[in-house]
RNA sequence: GGGCCCGUAGUUCAAUGGAUAGAAUAGAAGCCUUCUAAGCUUUAGAUCUAGGUUCGAUUCCUAGCGGGCCUACCA
């Protein structure tokens, strides 16, 4: 809000000044001891065509006056200070920013911070897009915790959000699954976790096949009967695929994901045949090697595109192609997203390519985030170092459960299960969105289940001490009647701009499609109150006057951290 | 071979081209008769190499080195 509004007025200044779009000004938040903000003054002098020997704070006290007189309604500036280092910094007025930023939170209540961008636009997102009959790995939880982020935060500022899945029922993995059913488990009945089961079985196929040569005949007739609905196979696709859906559909309500629809490979490969045919007919696919159907999209850089195998049978490009036309056809969205791991970047450009020069071109946007590796490298069910989403949870829960009875021994058995639970979601969601979305992560175990520094417990003890406050000190969290010139120290006021600035983390987050920009956030807001809490007293300060203005800013502080945990899905707690 | 991504403390990560490169963790030393020690304080530690653009480069460009991913019958 602050530097944005900052930096859009100064330009607009100039521009009216000077007659033309004078954009580049660089505002800043200085380091410690620096001032509140700084312009850069280089940059100032380069947009306005000055000699780097020129003084600029005749342009700067313009400026200001201008800011000043703009300023009045929002009532709160600052001093300036002399160039030095090539910067000029300003003061804020604490008092009046506390004043604006408080009466900001009381106006927009849960919607402050976000905007709307939006203005009612219909977006459907699509993720996680797993593989039916595979096991669902820290991988698909990133995927899901990114899709999750990217939902509330799209719904937050304006927009109709349809979350909706995409199944893959049909592909070569379920027939690798169906045939090591077949060969090595016919009949067998897994007892309890039959989603964790397909997923094992699968990977034992995987292990079957790599030196089996004389398979993939096998392979290739058992994808044509699946493909033709062959009763002798269909049954057995039915049953266990339903077995996935089942096990997926516990996972994804526990991680609170809620899909508007699902759409399923199986239903949809049909009519991806038809368009490859319709594709052939207008020239643009023709046949390749061996009787493939291929697109080649050499002349633009993007290699062939394989969309049917020489046996017939329809590969992932087949079904996407109908996928993408169903979406705005039966959903009437301005904008299709899809989340995806970025190994598939280079598809996705083939397939957009591809419904181009079909002559379909709607908005379509792939946001690839970065893979989960190991510490001993790339996750393979091949080599068996996998860690599924369920093993993680069950251990962040253990470890949680032992935690929270460890210091709460009076709690019953009931209040200590809801507690770890809500911190294990919490723990592996703030885990999950750690780092930037687009940046390949290295898994570390002992990390994800531990409870310090920059981790969810963090953040949300944070949230217990404040609720802890508000009961001790009774009084009412953002009460109109606070002395804000009774802010003077500087841990206050870096919490006060730290909340001031929350707008503009999550106008970020969006535009970067990148929730670690909220968690750091969170981290950073979490750690400045620490820092607070430690050095003064609260609910015992000096004066009556002195107590309500402090748990007001305590409010806040709870109040923001709240908000911004939820667009991460992370629910707090009351205590811990 | 071609394309995309990445290279920052021992380790895992930050830093719209700007002031003193920030955190976390591991290491060393401290703080609970005081609002929740899942916390706080102090300390030590880093930009792959060589050029270029710039008043200024971790950031942009070129080359090299190192790693990951994709590249027509895997997804």
């Amino acid at each position: 809000m602050i530097i944005s509004s900052l930096r859009d007025k100064i330009e607009e200044i100039l521009e009216k000044e000077h007659g033309q779009l004078k954009k580049g000004v660089s505002v800043e938040i200085p380091p410690p001891n620096f001032g509140d903000f700084a312009i850069n003054c280089h940059s100032l002098r380069k947009i306005l065509g000055m000699d780097s020997s020129d003084s600029v704070m005749d342009v700067v006290e313009h400026l200001y006056n201008e800011l000043k007189r703009e300023e009045k309604k929002e009532e709160w500036l600052f001093h300036v200070t002399p160039e030095k280092h090539g910067y000029v910094s300003f003061f804020v007025d604490y008092y009046k920013l506390a004043f604006f930023v408080f009466k900001k939170i009381n106006e927009e209540g849960d919607k402050y911070g976000l905007g709307n961008v939006g203005n009612g636009k219909k977006v459907m997102i699509e993720y996680p897009s797993q593989n039916t009959h595979k096991e669902f790995h820290i991988g698909h939880l990133r995927n899901v915790c990114i899709g999750n982020c990217l939902v509330e935060l799209y719904k937050k500022s304006g927009f109709e959000v349809i979350p909706v899945n995409y199944l893959n029922d049909f592909g070569r993995h379920v027939v690798k699954c169906l045939w090591a059913i077949q060969k090595f488990h016919k009949d067998e009945e897994p007892s309890d976790n039959k989603q964790k089961w397909l997923g094992q079985v699968y990977a034992e196929a995987e292990e079957k096949l790599k030196d089996n040569e004389g398979a993939k005949e096998e392979l290739d007739e058992l994808q044509k009967k699946l493909e033709d609905h062959d009763p002798e196979i269909w049954e057995l696709f039915k049953k266990t695929r339903d077995w996935s859906v089942e096990g997926f559909d516990r996972i994804l309500a526990e991680l609170g994901t809620k899909h508007e629809k699902v759409f399923f490979e199986s239903d949809i490969k049909e009519k991806g045949q038809k368009i490859v045919d319709e594709l052939l007919k207008k020239d643009i696919a023709k046949e390749g090697e061996g009787g493939a159907i291929i697109v080649d999209l050499e002349d633009d850089s993007l290699d062939i595109a394989l969309i049917r195998k020489s046996s017939g049978a329809g590969v992932y490009m087949t079904s996407d192609l109908a996928l993408a036309k169903e979406k705005f056809e039966n959903y009437d969205v301005e904008e299709s997203i899809n989340i995806t791991g970025n190994e598939q970047d280079f598809y996705f450009k083939q397939l957009f390519k591809i419904l181009e020069l079909y002559g379909f071109k709607p908005k379509m946007t792939h946001i690839g985030y970065g893979l989960v590796n190991l510490p001993s490298g790339k996750m393979s069910s091949r080599k068996g170092n996998v860690i599924l989403y369920e093993d993680l949870r069950d251990q962040v829960m253990d470890k949680m459960l032992r935690e929270t009875k460890k210091r709460h021994d009076d709690w019953d058995e009931e209040k200590i299960k809801n507690n770890a639970e809500k911190l294990t979601q919490a723990v592996l969601k703030f885990t999950m969105q750690k780092h930037e979305s687009n940046k390949v992560v290295s898994f570390d175990f002992d990390e994800a289940v531990s409870f310090e520094g920059f981790s969810a417990p963090y953040i949300l003890y944070v949230v217990a001490r404040i609720n802890s406050l508000l009961k001790k000190s009774k009084a009412e969290s953002r009460k109109p009647k606070v002395n804000f010139s009774l802010l003077e120290e500087v841990e206050e006021k870096r919490l006060l701009l730290l909340i001031a600035e929350y707008p503009e983390i999550i106008k970020k987050a969006l535009e970067r499609y990148n929730p670690s920009t909220i968690t750091k956030y969170c981290f950073d807001l979490a750690k400045a109150f620490n820092d607070y809490y430690n050095k003064y007293r609260i609910t015992d300060a000096e004066s009556e006057e002195l107590v309500r203005m402090r748990m007001a800013v305590c409010g806040s502080v709870k109040f923001v951290l709240e908000n911004a945990l939820n667009l991460l899905s992370i629910e707090t707690v009351e205590e811990m």
